[in-house]
DNA sequence: AACCAGGAATGTA
DNA sequence: TACATTCATGGT
């Protein structure tokens, strides 16, 4: 695993067994409503970009089209609670502007893409990087790419597998080897990581309520692989 | 009243 | 490649 100390694949059995599944990502019913908010919560909490989907949509502005068509000025204002909103309404308006320009406005079209030449696009885009185009490949166009966060980087940290600042493509590559290549786990997994991240391994000396078996750092799941 | 939240682009060395 | 800075609101 190309030097990540670790055992993904019972890391993944275990946080399932504490917490369940999932079925993870809201709004996962409509592919464009996953991308607008794969943009709008980076760097925020989901519950502010939740605000700012509910009121695109009370505004009808849920649609590529709507949003290619209003102005930004108009759109600043409803992006405004999800903070960076000049910038995240740019990314927003430079997506469709992609959508249109190289793919005729047809978004089924483009998630439809082999997943590999779909990712090149979505990173071509202003405001589109690795994390946000994972989701969206994972989330919105069902396909297998692994997406990692800060709180995989977090839970591994803790966890004492990785430095800490390995590269993205790195981490990536690491759980795309360790397990099937499968949506449904690749899914699952994201979600449980960020579930669990959500209330333990931020800080130190790690927490004595991990349900981790209490055994973070700890030499219970360490596996030269 | 600092500090943080499910990043990414840009600039510098 | 490796860091630093900028973007910005809302909750704790």
């Amino acid at each position: 695993m190309d030097g990540i100390d670790c055992n993904l694949r019972e890391l993944y059995q275990d946080l399932l067994r504490a917490y369940g599944r999932q079925d993870w990502w809201p709004g996962r019913e409509d592919p464009f409503e996953v991308i607008v908010g794969a943009v709008l919560t980076q760097r925020t909490t989901w519950t502010n970009a939740a605000r700012v989907i509910d009121a695109l949509r009370r505004a009808n502005l849920l649609t590529p089209e709507a949003i290619r068509q209003t102005e930004s000025r108009d759109l600043e204002i409803l992006i405004r609670p999800a903070g960076f909103y000049r910038a995240k309404t740019a990314k927003l308006k430079a997506f469709c502007t992609m959508l249109w320009r190289e793919h005729a406005g047809d978004l089924s079209r483009l998630l439809a893409l082999p997943l590999e030449d779909l990712r090149s696009v979505l990173l071509s885009v202003y405001g589109i990087g690795d994390e946000t185009a994972d989701a969206i490949l994972l989330y919105a166009a069902g396909k297998p790419s692994f997406v990692i966060d800060a709180y995989t980087r977090r839970v591994l940290t803790r966890l004492g597998w990785i430095e800490g600042r390995e590269s993205y493509q790195q981490l990536r590559t690491a759980f795309t080897q360790a397990l099937p290549t499968d949506v449904g786990t690749f899914a699952e997994y994201h979600a449980l990581i960020v579930h669990h991240g959500k209330s333990h391994c931020r800080s130190r000396p790690r927490c004595n309520t991990c349900p981790l078996l209490g055994m973070c750092e700890t030499a219970n799941y360490r596996e030269d692989v």
